[in-house]
DNA sequence: CTACCCGTGCAACGGAAGTGCATTTATTGT
DNA sequence: ACAATAAATGCACTTCCGTTGCACGGGTAG
């Protein structure tokens, strides 16, 4: 309880009770959220709030955006210290074509690639999609 | 022109004269194109012929889609004899955050990643964003 | 010639992202 | 402790884009 506050102090990002539940939220799933994810699981708060929050933590580099190409935004925690803006930082993400969950491979970095003359790459995006490993068991 | 009837045929879908006139334009452009940019360039054709026109192409093979992490869905032709559906026809795309188009890198491949035990890749989607050729010239 | 299929057009729906403004809550300075 | 200020929350509304249902019409096949 206590780590989170100062986690999001150290980002710079006052730590009210609703964005300590919604970091919480973050924290205990393992898989990368959509903000009608955390809609549904606070019901009771309201939207805008929520999609603040989340822009707010993703502007303080608490979470990253991630897009699986499932048309819907999503957000997952970042790793403590990573910067995600550097290129060395970029990991990629999986998204299971079964249970529709994507998750952060965070050991799994985006391989450098060699560009054209003239394109000069400031970021970049890889999503797998296939099978994950909780569906493949199956 | 009886080439564009001839790619469709192979493909099965019929060249109505809509459908040659939306491939020549996909054809013309080098970058990746959106429903609202055929949008405006058929004004006179209806929104819905355009967007099943596309879904159709994408059904067959004609067109594969791309996600450019801009949240609108694009499209460009797909190689002759390629095989989109394959992984080792999968390209790269790059999107320019300057000109904010998205272009094919086909020589591009994505490279094969080594993934944790229990997950299938299928699919993949490799974006890299930057500043493109023409931009970076300038 | 007729029946049918498929392409096209019109209208409307629905999800998701985003914005403007009012209100409440927290923080700072005195 | 209190006023002034800034930040966070909530409500209403908009826009954009993808998608679907239904009706019309022209070409194709039997």
């Amino acid at each position: 309880m206590k780590e989170i506050e100062q986690r999001l102090n150290e980002n710079g990002v006052r730590p009210t009770a609703m964005r300590i539940l919604i970091y919480k939220y973050l924290a205990e799933k393992e898989v990368a959220i959509s903000l009608t994810d955390i809609e549904t699981a606070f019901s009771n708060a309201d939207r805008t709030t929520l999609f603040r929050t989340l822009k707010t933590f993703e502007k303080k580099g608490v979470v990253h955006q991630i897009d699986d190409g499932t048309g819907v935004q999503k957000y997952a925690l970042c790793e403590p210290g990573c910067n995600c803006e550097l290129e060395q930082d970029l990991h990629l993400h999986f998204h299971c074509n079964n249970c529709d969950e994507t998750v952060c491979l965070t050991e799994h970095k985006i391989p450098h690639i060699n560009l054209p003359e003239g394109f000069v790459a400031e970021d970049a995006n890889l999503v797998l999609k296939g099978i994950c490993d909780k569906c493949s068991g199956q």
